[in-house]
This record gives C-alpha cells, sequence and structure tokens, in this order.
DNA sequence: TCTGGGGTCCTAGGACCC
DNA sequence: TCTGGGGTCCTAGGACCC
C-alpha cells in the first residue's frame, strides 16, 4: 500500500531567546533580547515573545528596539551554544523520520510519509515530536503538517508559538485563505508592490490568472512560483539536488572608513575564515567574489572566474584585493567588505600539483595548520556544519 | 528606524561557439 | 552585405529567507 505523502516541519520558538532562557531561569518571562550591544551597530537576531510585546522583531536596529523595549534584557549572540542544542534536537527529529532535512539551526522539514504504521496518526506523533524535545532539548517548537514541505512550512507558522496545525488533505486552498496573501512563503515586499501595481492584490483575483497569463506578467519563475503557492501545491521547496554554493563572509566596520590598511587586514582575516570554511567540507572554487557597501549603504558585488582552483587563502584575499581596487572609489568610506567563494564544488583543491605554485604551497601550509587545530579541537568553525543547508529551490 | 551576516535562486545582457 | 537560432558560460544586481 502506497501512502499518501506527509511532511512534518519543525520550527523552534525564538530560539536563541529560548535557549537563554532556558540556562537563565531568571530571563524567563521576560522580554529577552539577543543580538547586537545597545549602542553598536547591527540588529535584533532573536528576542522572546515578551519582547514582541513591545513592537520588537528580529532585523531590527537594536538601537530602535532599546528605544522600544529599554527595559529589556541584551544578550550578545553564543552561536556555539544554540547550535550544541540544535544538534540535541536534529537527533530527536532523526528518530521520528529517516528523511530529516535541516534548514537553518533553527528548522528542519521531516518527511513522515508512510510512518502512521509506526507511531500512529500525524497529529499524535507531533504531540509526541514536541514532548520529547520540550523535555529532553528543554525548548519550545512549533509543528507544522501537510501534504508538502511549502505548506508544512506555513502550517508551522500559523499557531505560534508552541503551535501544532495540520493541513488536511482537501484544506489547500482553505489554508492558504487563512494565511492570507501577504504572508505567503516567498511572497515579499516588492512582489506584493508589482501586484498590487497590477490590481492583482486579492488571492481570488490572482486565481482566476491563468499560469501563462502570470508568467508573462510577473516573469517565468514567479509566474510559475505564484500559481502554485496560491493553490497550496508544492513549489519544490528544500529540494535534495546537490548543487554548488557559496562561501562567504562579510564583516560591517564600527565606522565607515577609508583607511587602506584597516579594510585590506579585515578582508585577509575574512578570507582566512572562508578559506577555512573550504576545508573543513573538502570543497574546491575558481570563483571569487567580494561585496562592499558604502556609507549609503548602496551595495555592490563583483566576482571573476580563474582558470584555476583557489588554492590559499593568500590567494583568495589577494584576489579579492585586485576586485575592490579595480572598482572602489576610495573618495567614499566604506561601512562593509565581504568576500567569498561562489559556485563550490565537493572535492579536493589543487593539493597534488607535480608544479606547485607559491599559492599551492601556502595553501598546503594552512592546510596543515588547519588539520591541527582540527585535531586539537580548536578553532572549529561551529557554524560550517550548521550552515549546510539544503538547497532552497524557492521556485 | 539608520539598517548584521550567511545564504539561495532568478534575470538579463554579453561573449563566444556551432 | 545585414543577418539566424541555439547553447553555454560568465557577471552584476535584485528578491527573498533565516
Amino acid at each position: 500500500m502506497s501512502s499518501a505523502p506527509v511532511f512534518f516541519h519543525v520550527d523552534l520558538d525564538a530560539f536563541f531567546a529560548s535557549v537563554e532562557q532556558m540556562d537563565n531561569p531568571g530571563y524567563k518571562g521576560k522580554p529577552v533580547i539577543v543580538g547586537a550591544a545597545p549602542g553598536h551597530r547591527g540588529v535584533v537576531s532573536a528576542c522572546s515573545y515578551e519582547a514582541r510585546k513591545f513592537g520588537v522583531h528580529s532585523a531590527m536596529p537594536i538601537s530602535e528596539a532599546f528605544r522600544r523595549c529599554p527595559q529589556g534584557i541584551y544578550l550578545p549572540v553564543r552561536m556555539k551554544r544554540y547550535a550544541e542544542v540544535s544538534g540535541v534536537v536534529m537527533g530527536i527529529l532523526g528518530e521520528f523520520s529517516p528523511d530529516v532535512r535541516p534548514i537553518s539551526i533553527d528548522e528542519a522539514s521531516l518527511d513522515m510519509t508512510g510512518t502512521s504504521l509506526l507511531f500512529g496518526p500525524p497529529l499524535g506523533t507531533a504531540e509526541k515530536l514536541k514532548t520529547q524535545v520540550r523535555s529532553r532539548a528543554g525548548v519550545p517548537l512549533s509543528v507544522g503538517i501537510a501534504q508538502n514541505r511549502f505548506l508544512a512550512k506555513m502550517a508551522s507558522d500559523f499557531k505560534k508559538p508552541d503551535g501544532l496545525y495540520e493541513v488536511r488533505p482537501g484544506g489547500e486552498e482553505a489554508f492558504i485563505d487563512a494565511v492570507g496573501l501577504p504572508k505567503i512563503w516567498g511572497l515579499g515586499k516588492k512582489t506584493l508592490e508589482r501586484l498590487s501595481a497590477i490590481h492583482l492584490d486579492t488571492l481570488a483575483k490572482l486565481r482566476q490568472m491563468g499560469e501563462d497569463s502570470l508568467k508573462s506578467l510577473m516573469g517565468q519563475a514567479t509566474g510559475n512560483f505564484l500559481y502554485n503557492a496560491i493553490r497550496g501545491r508544492d513549489i519544490g521547496m528544500y529540494s535534495d539536488t546537490a548543487k554548488s554554493h557559496s562561501i562567504s563572509h562579510e564583516t560591517t566596520f564600527p565606522e565607515d572608513t577609508s583607511d587602506w590598511e584597516i579594510i585590506s587586514l579585515s578582508l585577509l582575516d575574512l578570507s582566512h575564515q572562508v578559506m577555512y570554511r573550504l576545508f573543513a567540507e573538502n570543497g574546491k572554487s575558481r570563483t571569487v567574489s567580494i561585496k562592499y557597501r558604502y556609507s549609503d549603504f548602496s551595495t555592490f558585488s563583483c566576482q571573476t572566474t580563474l582558470n584555476h582552483l583557489v588554492a590559499s587563502a593568500e590567494e583568495l584575499y589577494e584576489t579579492g584585493v585586485k576586485l575592490l581596487k579595480a572598482k572602489w572609489n576610495p573618495q567614499v568610506p566604506l561601512r562593509l567588505i565581504g568576500i567569498g567563494f561562489d559556485k563550490v564544488q565537493p572535492g579536493e583543491g589543487s593539493q597534488q600539483e607535480l608544479f606547485p605554485t607559491a599559492y599551492d604551497r601556502k595553501g598546503m601550509v594552512e592546510k596543515a595548520v588547519f588539520n591541527m587545530q582540527q585535531k586539537a579541537g580548536e578553532a572549529t568553525p561551529v557554524k560550517a556544519s550548521l550552515l549546510q543547508r539544503p538547497r532552497r529551490g524557492r521556485r
């Protein structure tokens, strides 16, 4: 008997703030705001539901959060600790499904198809899952259940926090109606504005449009996405087809700067972080990209593809410097600098060159240092493993 | 409001080739 | 001379998400 598809989407509520409240019981029931320190540049990474009552939300500038909630408990991000708790949660999820796809540090998509013989109906199984995570990992979560990953994701959001919601077969369109057009995952401000400008501002109006009309109005990908999303159909979310990906690091300066010393040192530091990430995942790449942001927040990027693999952090750095120097207007101070690899493929870099270049040799030294640090258990880039998300495959 | 950091995917145009 | 159609790769920028 082939069973109908069932997916769970698990979303940890206000995750960073919840971990802080678990570790410091005195913070329970209070407005906890995790992110940049007030008075510095930065934003809210996560905040407790108590803080949300003051109008604070994630991605809000920390200065604004402080204006709205001066009595809040402001804490720095402890990524290593969150990764630990996340690992415990993911382990528990693995007891419920053989196909757990971590989407981020606080989300996962589970294929639960055919598990009812083992666990019983989905709703009860989700209850058990929630109880297990709460008691063993200590953090609250919301679960969505549906016939595809896209609907399950939105269902997990529907009754947050501590939510549980199942979209029953046949109830897809009614569920989308209940969610409402502006809250459909993948529809952002710009697309909503475009739709509104052509008077396609309700689900009813949109559903009268044929797929081809939507495509010609909004472009192939967006048209196709819209046509399926408003009907609650799968949009190919979180597909597991392994493609090339990117690795990057960036930093915002405490103050805007034109000082080449500061800029180049940052770039060198970031290059080493990026290269270590590449080592850690045994990847290779020929494409170097940089990103820079001026004091007026205008942001640019450029990239170049070499005819050989990048062998070392030195080479990455020097390629980045060339890119930046060719474009940057030093009259205007920089706010941010970033560097990374694009089109990263699995496989060793150029390690066994017959005639190693200076970069190859430097790369070997860097890799040796990296391996030693790995053995000593230090400098493990915590985020590296966590950021290897499944491909997002939105459209 | 004075706006982090790390990603994915899409689009459009240009280069180049057959 | 004034002109096709398809394919691939590359790049910059934009939209969106956590």
